[in-house]
DNA sequence: TTTTATACCTAATATCTCTAGGCATATTAC
DNA sequence: GTAATATGCCTAGAGATATTAGGTATAAAA
């Protein structure tokens, strides 16, 4: 089980990044997380809907009902340029915490 | 600047992180952060102090006042058992979570 | 003697997460 | 045929959290 924390700070990157490589619909995105996280990350839909509402919101994700093949109606969900930009940056952060943290892990806190 | 989510989830690791190599007080690690960290962590004592406070009321470490050399009160945190167990926890936390970023953020989504 | 640096603290607002629900329809099991 | 499950979306509101904006006190420096 991930901190609530940490599921905080990765949520957005994470789709981000998943939606880069592709639109996706929110439930489908919960079972992709699932999966490339091997299991290690289980979000729940009360968690990620407000999520992806906000992030539409703010103009980094976009939005478009659509009827699948079988009936059923699906919001699907694609990056904008902001969010292409959001990511970058969100990747960059990531980066410089990850160092910090690494740093200070090794005994030795050697430079880059 | 760092996001406040990412700041949020760092905090705790951090702290157990630097206070695992050697007792310091508040004051002092808020000056420490900001030196390992080259500038990008710049804590402020209002955000550290009430974080100090609940990890010592879990248990995750312990305080003791002192006077120093030129008479001022400081109070001296150390890691305890507990706060080490939490730490190794928060990194292998963390570095799980850096793993799927990095998976997501690789073009190929290459397997470790 | 005034300002700055050191060193601690907290109340209260603002923000956010997450639980716990709800709705609707298609598919599968009995 | 119908009951149960899976799919697919949604939100209100409680609870937790961060952050601002203060406060106190003393030593050192200007």
């Amino acid at each position: 089980m991930i901190s609530k924390t940490l599921v905080a700070a990765s949520t957005k990157p994470v789709i981000l990044s998943i939606l880069a490589s592709g639109e996706m619909y929110g439930y489908q995105i919960i079972q992709h997380v699932t999966e490339v996280s091997g299991g290690t990350l289980e979000w729940s839909e009360g968690m990620l809907y407000p999520v992806l509402h906000r992030m539409e919101k703010e103009g980094l994700i976009q939005s478009q009902w659509r009827i699948s093949d079988n009936g059923r109606r699906r919001k699907y969900y694609h990056v904008t340029k902001l969010g292409q930009e959001e990511l970058e940056r969100d990747q960059k952060e990531w980066m410089q915490v990850h160092r910090i943290l690494t740093r200070l892990w090794s005994p030795l806190s050697l430079p880059d």
